[in-house]
DNA sequence: TACCAGGTGACAG
DNA sequence: CTGTCACCTGGT
């Protein structure tokens, strides 16, 4: 009973293919391997409102309920989605169980800095090879050998040469440069408003505007963020051709996004 | 094998 | 200020 975690809900493969991490690796038998910052576990799915903590690497449940996101109402905001707008009425009931995870900054913005123009396998392999190159062993499970994501200064040309970055490398470098000169500049972007933080984000050579929003909801976990991708557009042109009202789900726009978004995928 | 992917900066007009 | 375009590399 001491391992398992009661949220409602909870669905790990929704959380895994919704695209906000890159490094869930399915095991198999409803099983995901999860790195989080100095650690990592095996969950698995044992009801719609539990996960059962098959491994951790430290024994501290506590953590991992703040990584998933614990102390938000997620029911109640599905349920206070205005049934005469259908397709978002689909799309929240499409997602029920999807949370917002609370992630590392750094590494969200690094990895969304890798993702523009590839597609999410790609990605993935990009991270991987960088943490396996830069990261620190955390141990094995069934063989697979797991890495932290790299600390800024553990991140040079050498490191990210082997990574496939192509031309998104100097991005990069300049991130993990801008980190590792000044060690307070985390608390400093924790400390903006959503505003702020969306421009200075965008300030790193090589962020715009969606990789900043990304960054915000899925590091900065900053609920009404709105990020808009390729996908997103389509979905809004043919779903919302007027516009989509902002106001009326403020201040959590963004897991409004992730209903649309993860939804809108499933049907094309 | 080609084509193209969860974008962005540089540059035209 | 809005529109176009090249860009590395590896999946499918």
């Amino acid at each position: 009973m001491d391992n398992i975690i009661k949220l409602d809900p909870i669905d790990l493969s929704k959380i895994a293919n919704s695209g906000q991490c890159f490094r869930w690796k399915p095991l198999g038998d409803g099983r995901f391997l999860i790195p989080a910052r100095d650690r990592f576990a095996v969950f698995s799915q044992r009801a719609e409102n539990e996960v059962d903590i098959l491994y951790s690497s430290i024994d501290d449940k506590a953590f991992w309920e703040d990584y998933l996101d614990r102390d938000f109402d997620y029911e109640k905001i599905r349920k206070s989605i205005d049934e005469n707008d259908g397709f978002l009425t689909a799309a929240a009931h499409a997602g029920k169980g999807l949370r917002i995870l609370r992630q590392d900054p750094f590494e969200a913005l690094i990895s969304f800095i890798i993702s523009q123009r590839k597609n999410i396998p790609a990605i993935s392999s990009c991270v991987e090879k960088l943490c396996r190159s830069a990261g620190e062993f955390l141990g094995s499970f069934e063989g697979e050998e797991v890495y932290s994501f790299p600390k800024p200064s553990a991140i040079n040309e050498d490191v990210l040469s082997g990574c496939s970055l192509g031309y998104r490398l100097p991005y990069v470098l300049s991130a993990a440069k801008v980190f590792s000169k000044n060690p307070g500049f985390l608390d400093k972007l924790s400390e903006m408003d959503d505003e702020e933080l969306l421009s200075a984000l965008q300030s790193f050579y090589g962020v715009g505007i969606k990789v900043a929003s990304c960054t915000a909801l899925f590091g900065f976990h900053r609920m009404n963020v709105f990020p808009v991708d390729v996908w997103m557009k389509r979905a809004l042109n043919e779903h919302y051709p007027t516009g989509f009202d902002l106001k009326k789900y403020a201040p959590n726009n963004g897991l409004i996004q992730q209903y649309i978004f993860e939804y809108y995928k499933t049907l094309t």
